[in-house]
DNA sequence: TAAAACCTTTGACCTAAGTCAAAAAAGGGA
DNA sequence: TCCCTTTTTTGACTTAGGTCAAAGGTTTTA
């Protein structure tokens, strides 16, 4: 299990631990092989510890009644989730769903806490790994409230052009329906976006290449939340 | 300084320790008096320390450049706020503001990173406030992305039933036009809901003072988001 | 390679909720 | 108590974005 311990060692929440309390992690994680489409967790559910993503992808979200669903996260290969049941005490708040193959790493909440108590860097980093969703809530948060969706758009094609270090092209991760999903809006709506955004010269699409043709305007737009 | 010890050892964060412990939490804490309207801190500042609510009430909210306000949470007495740079090092991410006169306690970020090393029992605490507080945001998200404002507003006066233990009758305990900005919407909207609601009976208004004629009804109203 | 299944786009239409303006009601000193 | 300020409500109007339906495109699979 080589790739295990790479993960492991390569993960934020277990930056700075020595290679023995790396190895003491290692052996309390229990892989976990997902295929595409199946479901982790449900919201309401027992949480009896969380999960890293060693491969694949998985989507944290909500779903109401009538079925629409708001993506809260999409996480990548080094990603911790489900944790607040695990300090909380109380059920998951959302569901997760695999969107690809994965290979997860699930750490039971007990042995996990026990580690926690033996070795404070662990629990400043979980301290850290949360506050850091916090504040990626809050920016959601804002989004959702403060922005119309082509700033929502903006400011994510911005984060896009970011993280994978691209100024000009960004690649989108996910499907235009699901990221209709991330960006609280529906297929029809951010479709119309796209085009509008890209008779304003502001980028130009193909399929799920994206150019940033006018990264000054797309960041006004991304601010401002208005057209 | 009577008081201070008091809500130290209710403080949900302080839960299980000694009270010798609680002492040491005592020492290393400030206290700090505010006015009425007078911010403790912007986003963007750098933190240092986060704080506890003594006596009085704090809004922490985001702005939009053309000055609309979401209110992320309303804090009174015991709770703690403040916290997401002491773990993840960096600014904080929304403003805060007192809503009243209020007397906080300011925990300075080092000495309280000092005394989680060494309490691992403190690091647990802590990170059962922040889970419970990204759970509180998956509800706001929830709510500002798959209800529509009516929708919002039952599943708030629920929210206020339930904690002031009141089936009947509850209090507003905020302005309606901070309730406006609490729910994401702004307040003629708000106005114009609570009128609808009470021609349809689920409530009648006086004031701050609402009466939940419909529980039953109201709480249709929060689960299904639409009218 | 054809057909099925799915994803994305376009069009016509509708509605929740925002904007602007003004009136009404409620607090808060002097 | 009265006046001034702030909050809340009401009205007329606009609009972002959702709904429904159908047409293109892609991708998968048999």
């Amino acid at each position: 299990m080589q790739n295990k311990i790479t993960v492991i060692a390569a993960t934020p929440l277990f930056n700075g631990l020595s290679p023995s309390q790396l190895q003491e992690i290692c052996t309390i994680s229990v892989d976990r092989f997902y295929e595409k489409e199946n479901t982790i967790f449900m919201e309401g559910d027992d949480g009896d510890g969380f999960y890293i993503v060693v491969s694949g992808k998985v989507k944290i979200y909500k779903v109401a009644l009538d079925g629409k669903e708001q993506i809260l996260h999409i996480y990548g290969s080094g990603h911790p989730f489900g944790e607040v049941p695990v300090f909380s005490g109380q059920k998951f708040p959302a569901n997760a769903i695999c969107l690809a193959r994965s290979h997860l790493l699930f750490f039971p909440r007990i042995a996990f806490i026990d580690l926690i108590t033996c070795h404070p860097s662990l629990a400043l980093n979980m301290l850290a790994v949360l506050s850091m969703r916090l504040r990626e809530f809050t920016v959601q948060i804002e989004n959702l409230s403060l922005k119309e969706v082509p700033g929502r758009l903006a400011s994510y094609l911005l984060y896009l052009s970011d993280e994978q270090d691209q100024r000009q092209k960004v690649h989108l991760p996910i499907s235009k329906g699901q990221l209709a999903s991330l960006l609280g809006t529906i297929p029809e709506t951010l479709s119309r976006i796209f085009t509008k955004m890209s008779q304003q010269g502001l980028i130009s699409v193909n399929g799920s290449e994206i150019m940033l043709q006018n990264h000054y305007g797309i960041k006004g737009l991304s601010e401002s939340g208005k057209i």
